[in-house]
Order: structure tokens, then sequence, then C-alpha cells
DNA sequence: CCTACCGATCGGTAGG
DNA sequence: CCTACCGATCGGTAGG
């Protein structure tokens, strides 16, 4: 019940009412009523409505980066680093639902200096990402295919799922291994 | 410049709008502004603001599920029903971009009976498509697989196509033939 | 298509 | 953490 401890609740309630209603039709009160507080009390806790969205939207972009950095850093070889990336995209969708799925839609409603520093973070999630489907090729462990095709594809479905898991009880391993199967594998019949 | 051109010249130029600042944080002045009018000349127009978001999202919901059921009465095997459909999803995606654009975060402020019309419309579709893929398999055109896993992930790349496909001169065509070939073939080297 | 205007709600501050 | 309150902006109406 410290300071910071309230803080990391209205962070948390706040998440959850920007995914329900979108950050630009959560009002302050809304944010407050969550907290049983009334409006202007929540300024001891935040600077702003729009920091809420920041810290929560800054946090979770630098966790994927950071993840992504240790694997690409690590002794795996190029494919084995793949399907790395992949399975930890899906647990920070998991343990971070609500952060999550605030990035597809209300990142446009940062202030300049966060939008920035936020693009940043995704374009170089993004050319890692696209660098990594290129070594795997190179290295034979991957067809030749249109990189960026292949890229946005995959990130695609990694960012959607968000959207979808939650709603039936599924098991983070099953769902590794068939994403890994499909993206990768593809949906064929085995020759 | 009669009245239901410049109606369509309203929803047009409120796609885009909606789609840069997001539907909550767009207002009636922000529209009336594009059209050069003042805000309450738009309603000759229109009935309300939240109409505008009806008709965008709702029409296009409609076209998708439309498109579908023709190339489901059709007598395509269906694996080529399959990639029917996605070439489909690609041309309706790349004709109406920014209603498209949409659909992933602002059907929420549409109000109850069009969001219940929204959400039937697309459970209509996905549930096909999850119909079809089982198809596809039970004939033995592609693999045994969690089709509801597939059929999210292959929905998720073909929802995600508005944010990304114009960033840089693409034949429709190629992106067809790669998305096809990765969607379903996967990213592994022929054997 | 416009001017004039309304009640409601917004994010946030002053002062305790 | 609260009461009291502010200027700005919201979607929309009246009346022409």
């Amino acid at each position: 019940m410290n300071q910071s401890s309230r803080r990391a609740e209205l962070l948390a309630k706040a998440a959850i009412l920007f995914r329900q209603k979108g950050y630009a039709a959560t009002s302050i009160r809304d944010i407050a009523s969550a907290m049983e507080m009334k409006s202007p009390s929540l300024y001891n806790h935040i600077k702003s409505k729009e920091e809420i969205l920041q810290v929560l939207l800054l946090d979770v972009a630098r966790h994927y980066v950071a993840g992504m950095k240790d694997v690409l850093e690590s002794p795996l070889n190029p494919l084995q680093q793949l399907e790395r990336i992949i399975a930890d995209h899906i647990r920070i969708t998991i343990e971070q639902t609500n952060a999550v799925a605030l990035i597809p839609s209300d990142w446009i409603h940062l202030d300049e200096t966060s939008r920035q520093e936020f693009m940043r973070l995704r374009d170089t999630y993004d050319r890692n990402f696209r660098g990594l489907l290129k070594d795997c090729i190179e290295q034979g462990y991957l067809a030749e295919f249109d990189v960026d095709i292949a890229s946005f594809s995959i990130l695609s479905t990694l960012r959607w799922l968000f959207s979808w898991y939650k709603k039936r009880e599924l098991n983070p391993i099953h769902l590794e291994t068939e994403l890994v199967r499909n993206l990768i594998g593809g949906l064929k019949p085995a020759t």
C-alpha cells in the first residue's frame, strides 16, 4: 500500500481500461473510479494521463527488444534463435496481455518524443527480425523467399496473439509448437 | 456535387481521419474542416458521428463475407477456394485500406446494435475459414494441424496487411503469391 | 450551407 | 487523499 505499489496498481488498471475502451475514450475519471479515488488524487501518482500510456507502451517495447538482444547474442544457430524469439514473443504477450494490446492502436496517442522512441524500438525489432531471417536463408536453414513479406507475416501473427489466445485454455507450449510449425514449416502434407 | 456524392466524400475523408487519429480522438469539427464546412453542416449528410463509423465498418465487413460466400459456392476444390479467399482478402484490403484499417481497433466504438452485427459478420467469416481449413485437411490437401491456431495465424497476417503493404510499391500478384506460399507452404527448403 | 449556442464532459490545478 | 473549480472542447440542435 505504499506509494509505488499504488502507482503499479494504477498502471495495471489503466491498461485494462485502455484496452477495453481505447486510450482516447478512457477518461481520467474512469481510471480514478477503478482506483476508488476522486480524479485529482491520481495526480499524486502520475504526471498526466499521457504519462500512463508512455510507461505502459515503452516498458513493454523495451522488454521485447531486450529479450531479442539476449537471443541474438547467444551461441544458438540462426534457426534456433528464430524459434527462441517466437517463443519469447508468445511469453511476453501472455504475461503482459493488456499492455501488449495497446501496441497496435494506441501508440498514435503518445506525444512526439515518446512516439519517436516507440517507433525507434519497433523499427529495431523489425530490422533485427528481418536480418535473422536473412541469416537463416544464407546459411541454408530456410528456403529462398521474400524476407520482407515473410517477416511481416510472422510478426503479424505474433502481434495479433493478444486478441485471441485467452479465449481457450491454451497450453503455451502447444501454442508455441504449433505456431513455429505453421510459420516455418507450413501446412502442406509431408512429401 | 449532388447530395450523395458529398456524403461519399465525407465518408472517405472521415475514414482517413479515423485511421490517423482513431475514432474517439477525431472530432466532428476535424471532419467538417476536411470537408471545408462548418461542423453543423455535416448533419445534412449524416445522422451522427457514430453513423459514419457504422457505415464504414459494416460495409467493408459485408464485403468480405459476401466475397467469401461466392468462393465457397464455387466448384473449386477446398485448397483452390482457400487460395482464392486469401487473394480476395488482399484485394479488398488494397481497395479499401482506410476502412479496413479501422477494423482492429475502432469497432469497439460502435453502438450496441451495430457492434453485434459487426461481430456476427466477423464470426461468420472466421467460422467459414476454419471450416475450409478443416475440409482441406480431410480431403488430404493439407497436413493435420491445429485448425484454430492455423486459422488465427493466417487471418492475423491478412488483417494486418493494411498497416504495411503501402510502404513499398508492391505488386499485388507478387504479394499474393508470396503469402500463399509462406502461409500454406511454409519457409523450409524443399526436401 | 451558415451563425449562434447548449449542456456535458474533458484533463488538470489550487489549496488544504 | 479530498472539495471546489477552470478553460477548452465535445457532439449536436435551433432556426434560418
